[in-house]
DNA sequence: GATCGAATCTGACAAATGTCATGGTGCAGT
DNA sequence: ACTGCACCATGACATTTGTCAGATTCGATC
């Protein structure tokens, strides 16, 4: 019996999950949380085996709990199901030594079966994806990402020097570097190209 | 026994959906739909009692869907289950005649339950959002949010108004007027508020 | 310890964006 | 027919944004 912690923020998708797992006889669907936080409480109290991840959640992401689990022993195996195949997202989930990788366009057969074979020890991870994430690594710097991330606010060059204590100068030139890196023609394309990467 | 179709582009989603619903005694899932066309498919050859619907669909999305409905004779019920509880677009799921409109945030059994109470001829309006529709409509005129939206994709000023043909100084008086109409700093902000709002 | 490269900062200048005043058109109410 | 009002359209002007050349720091490499 393999024992199944899901965690989701959208309570209907949750409980559909949930619903559909427990079809399989092979599962026991132990617990399930509304974000990453619960999930620890969860797994400080339950033994599990696989626990099942959003990425986006409020408080504690998916991506933030893989990397926390990597650190201690007796972790279950982590499959993350998510709507946005961002390189970067698949990037940061394989260093968080996360098992399977898997998106909410897949048939939801798969997921039964991607449990089944992440209990055995197996990596599954979604064929679309898997050879994207070697394609080159982040191609913004810290600042560049800092910056980029506060101008897809609305935020002005001023106050973004405000907040970061920069000069005015210094923001444009990292915006302007960030466009440049990512080809883009301004600031608002190359959020909207950094953001569908998972490069922020 | 109370026929439905789910139409839901994250397939993943739409399996759990159907796996939930399939629990229910008094409701057969008919079919399955993975966007808007291929719903209409679906209603042109199967009667169907309560249609399921995503709002953010390729093709054609969960609100056209039901406005064309909205014509037809003997059309079914339509539930409008989605991610974004956005005020725009429920006034317009309203004025499509649509008889839910229910949160992914609530709780899974809340669905069939509002299966059953539209098949009876209720209405069911996610509480959170029962109170917002009626706050006044859409701030922006037509233009402001044709320019609006090409300029949250990144266009410059001068392609904005080369694709929609128009002066620049014109293109610009739109972005001003909507920012203002915004209460936004520039346009970045204005179309994320746009956006939120479902005003696009 | 000299050299190189990468990342962090800055201000001057050019280009794009935002504001404002103005005019045109069509439509509802008088 | 006239008035008021909302929306569409434009160009002149001021402000913000983007580009560029260069200075500084810090770690890696020879």
């Amino acid at each position: 019996m393999t024992r199944v912690l899901i965690a989701e923020d959208q309570t209907m998708v949750l409980g559909a999950l949930a619903a559909l797992l427990a079809l399989e006889s092979d599962m026991e669907i132990v617990a399930t949380a509304g974000d990453g936080l619960e999930a620890l409480e969860v797994l400080e109290r339950e033994p599990i085996d696989v626990l099942i991840t959003d990425i986006e959640m409020p408080r504690l992401t998916g991506l933030d709990l893989a990397e926390r689990l990597k650190e201690q022993a007796g972790a279950p195996a982590v499959i993350i199901v998510t709507t946005f195949g961002r390189p970067g997202y698949l990037r940061r989930a394989l260093e968080a030594g996360v098992r399977g990788f898997l998106l909410k366009d897949a048939p939801a057969e798969k997921l039964a079966d991607s449990v089944r074979r992440v209990a055995r020890g197996e990596r599954v991870i979604a064929p679309e994806l898997a050879l994207s994430a070697w394609d080159g690594g982040n191609p913004l710097t810290q600042r560049q990402r800092d910056v980029l991330r506060l101008a897809g606010e609305g935020l002005s060059t001023r106050d973004i020097g405000t907040r970061l204590h920069l000069a005015e100068g210094t923001v444009r030139n990292y915006l302007s570097e960030a466009i440049g890196a990512l080809h883009a023609a301004n600031r608002i394309e190359a959020f909207r190209l950094a953001r569908q990467n998972g490069w922020l």
